[in-house]
RNA sequence: GCCCAGGUAGCUCAGUCGGUAGAGCAGAGGAUUGAAAAUCCUCGUGUCGGCGGUUCGAUUCCGUCCCUGGGCA
């Protein structure tokens, strides 16, 4: 049994056996909600949200929250969350699942763990390295002296006090080189140190990974689909709404896919229609780089769509008696 | 029916003074450790509309046919 060092991510381990956990993942679009539910009510299951941007409140329909329909069917956990203002991370994430995950556990409910957000899965079920927060201050300067002296110069900065997170990094992955930089400037350490002890090696649950994976053309025809569904349902007024609501275009939140998209067309950077067709394709994208991500996982068991309940159902029911 | 302009990658087009062609977009693959719906990297063979002719060699020049726009009747 693996002990987990970082006092703040400690959560006693009430029986001695680590927690079963059912997690189902896959691109936008491809019916996990529904999936989800539909398990948690064959398996006394409660849903757990693994999707970055519906944690945010206020954006119901553009970040494709669970339906009003679907939540009263069973529990819900960490939808809805979090205001828009906030910058939600990924370890705020980890923190606040495995709180979730061990409670529902405790009360000998199944945690099934639904979402896309790759990175904030691996981080929940295998840890995070033990490196400070984001300071928006340094960030801010990092972003400055980009802005003047450009992206190499700041690989440069980066290659002197870190050379093995730059060679791996390319100058042009600013975001990367800030973060390592950022974490340099806090504490005098290179960022590679404190991956070099990590190596997402954690392994505090014990989950069965189910992917859904449908054919391309059909995942396509489906995000087009639901992009008209959205726009349909208001997803213009509820930007709108965000808009007026004193949200601004440059939060995280609001450069979901989607908002940012409607929130240039209200600047009248963009018509409505070619908005419409930027979100279809950003969505497109979105879909193939979960896709990337997820195939680079082999404990997930893939199926085609989610009419493959039938053959989940079993492998589920093997994996709680086992 | 006549005149003009075009027909080249899935789309929009460039180009070859004759030596079988390349951009943007779309698309594909990959990376991903506190911004991750973010951010970043890599990837371009297609009967150059069809058929003939000239030529060592034609997508390029010539002829003809077909198609698409625009104009004239």
């Amino acid at each position: 049994m693996t002990l987990v060092t970082a006092p703040e991510y400690y959560i006693p381990d009430f029986d001695r056996n680590r927690p079963k956990l059912l997690l189902i993942v896959g691109p936008t679009a491809s019916g996990k909600s529904e999936l989800a539910v539909r398990l948690a009510e064959m398996f006394d299951g409660e849903v757990v949200n693994a999707d970055s941007m519906q944690i945010y409140s206020e954006m119901p329909i553009g970040t494709a929250a669970p339906s009003a329909d679907m939540l009263p069917r069973v529990p819900h956990h960490l939808f809805s969350i979090c205001s828009p203002e906030i910058n939600f991370t990924a370890a705020d994430y980890r923190s606040r699942a495995r709180e979730v995950i061990n409670d529902i556990s405790r009360r000998g409910k199944l945690p099934i763990l639904c979402g896309g957000t790759g990175l904030y899965i691996r981080v929940l079920l295998t840890g995070i390295a033990e490196s400070p927060a984001g300071s928006i201050s340094i960030r801010q300067e990092l972003l400055d002296f980009v802005a003047d002296k450009g992206v190499q110069a700041l690989h440069d900065r980066l290659q002197e006090v870190d050379a093995q997170t730059a060679d791996r990094l390319h100058p042009n992955d600013t975001l990367r080189v800030i973060r390592a930089l950022e974490v340099y400037e806090q504490t005098g350490r290179a960022f590679s140190d404190f991956h070099a002890g990590h190596q997402f090696s954690e392994s505090w649950c014990k989950a069965v990974k189910i992917g859904i994976h449908p054919e391309r053309g059909e995942l396509y025809d489906r995000i087009n689909l639901r992009v008209d569904k959205m726009m349909a349902d208001g997803l213009l007024p509820e930007v709108e709404r965000l808009l007026v609501s004193g949200y601004s275009a440059e939060l995280k939140s609001m450069r979901a896919i989607g908002y940012r998209e409607l929130c240039e067309h209200l600047a009248g950077k963009l018509t409505l229609q070619d908005a419409v067709e930027l979100i279809k394709r950003n969505s497109r994208r979105y879909a193939k780089r979960q896709l990337t991500w997820f195939r680079s996982d082999p404990e997930i068991i893939w199926f085609e769509t989610t009419s493959s309940i039938e053959k989940i159902a079993p492998l589920v029911s093997g994996f709680l008696l086992g």
